[in-house]
DNA sequence: GTCTATAAAGCGATAGAC
DNA sequence: GTCTATCGCTTTATAGAC
């Protein structure tokens, strides 16, 4: 699929895309040249790091996407119960209901973890704490809105790691459902 | 590390670590050459088929510890409360409690699913059958049974991944703990 | 069964013309 | 800013000596 594309903010997506389908190591450069449509003189314009800061750049773009979209609406959120909802609706749209894997969760299984590890961290831990700061405000006590949280992280990614595996999207799907209810329980 | 083998039972468990630790595409042929100790000729001669052949005997060897330690007991248990322990019991060392990933789980999210769709399709539906059965047999209607589940092996792959992102193994310990009370609430 | 040597292709990255 | 050509290295895989 050729898609001829010259700035910065329109080739972070498709590099995204290509990471996702052959993880870190997997993307080569012939890949990335294509899907791109951009040659490697053109790549190493953009990128001088080359294939490592391509990665922590895409890694970065997600960052701030789910920043804007799912953490700051729930550090701010006036009513946890559509804050949780929307984060799992944005979630959803987000993974394509779990026929899109998640970038942060291939790199930490793989052996790009170490490259990139407080980015991967990063991740994770705000989202985390964004969540559990909502459910605490909800009335949870904060052992219980932490525990609750991580299960979120947890779920998610294996829905995503189980959709994938067994090639079934309505896993993904399946599991935000029953993961809302444990997460609006009393 | 330099571990000199010459059986084929060995080797297969050190391939496993290379793959577990650099994924199917970053597991090279040198890697794998010095964590076995034996040369490129040695290892052709076990495996004709190359690299591709390594991984699937990898995954055969996987499969087969996991049905003859956690999938067999699940389906012939007397005891579901017992067996569901037993299973998050052999499921944690086998894990070495979050700091071992899932080579399965890897597989399922990089390019080399498609090599290896039957296996990693297999693995997951084998393990989910074989619980849903005996979750059934515990008194759980069979669509509650099918759901718990499939919660326990996302569950699962979601722990290791958050582990593994987070670096803190106790994630893992905690997930399980908590699906231990899901999978046995009335 | 294990090794070394080597082939052929692909890799990330660079140089320099345009 | 984009391209082609190319470098030096690594890759998978094979051949053949021992």
């Amino acid at each position: 699929m050729k898609k001829t594309v010259s700035e910065r903010a329109d080739i972070l997506p498709v590099l995204g895309e290509v990471f996702r389908a052959h993880g870190y190591e997997g993307a080569t450069l012939a890949l990335i040249s294509e899907a791109t449509g951009l040659g490697k003189g053109s790549l190493y314009h953009f990128f001088p790091g080359g294939k490592a800061q391509m990665a922590g750049e895409v890694l970065a773009e997600i960052d701030a996407w789910f920043e804007v979209n799912i953490f700051a609406p729930l550090r701010s959120a006036e009513d946890p119960a559509r804050a949780i909802a929307a984060m799992l609706k944005g979630t959803e749209e987000y993974f394509r209901s779990g026929r899109r894997v998640c970038l942060v969760g291939v790199f930490a299984l793989g052996a790009a973890r170490d490259s990139f590890a407080a980015q991967v961290n990063d991740y994770f831990a705000r989202w985390g704490d964004a969540l559990a700061l909502l459910l605490g405000r909800s009335g949870l006590s904060s052992s219980v809105a932490r525990r609750r949280s991580e299960d979120a992280m947890l779920s998610i990614q294996g829905a995503l790691v189980l959709a994938r595996a067994r090639d079934d999207a309505k896993i993904f799907s399946r599991a935000m459902a029953e993961l809302k209810l444990r997460l609006l329980a009393e």
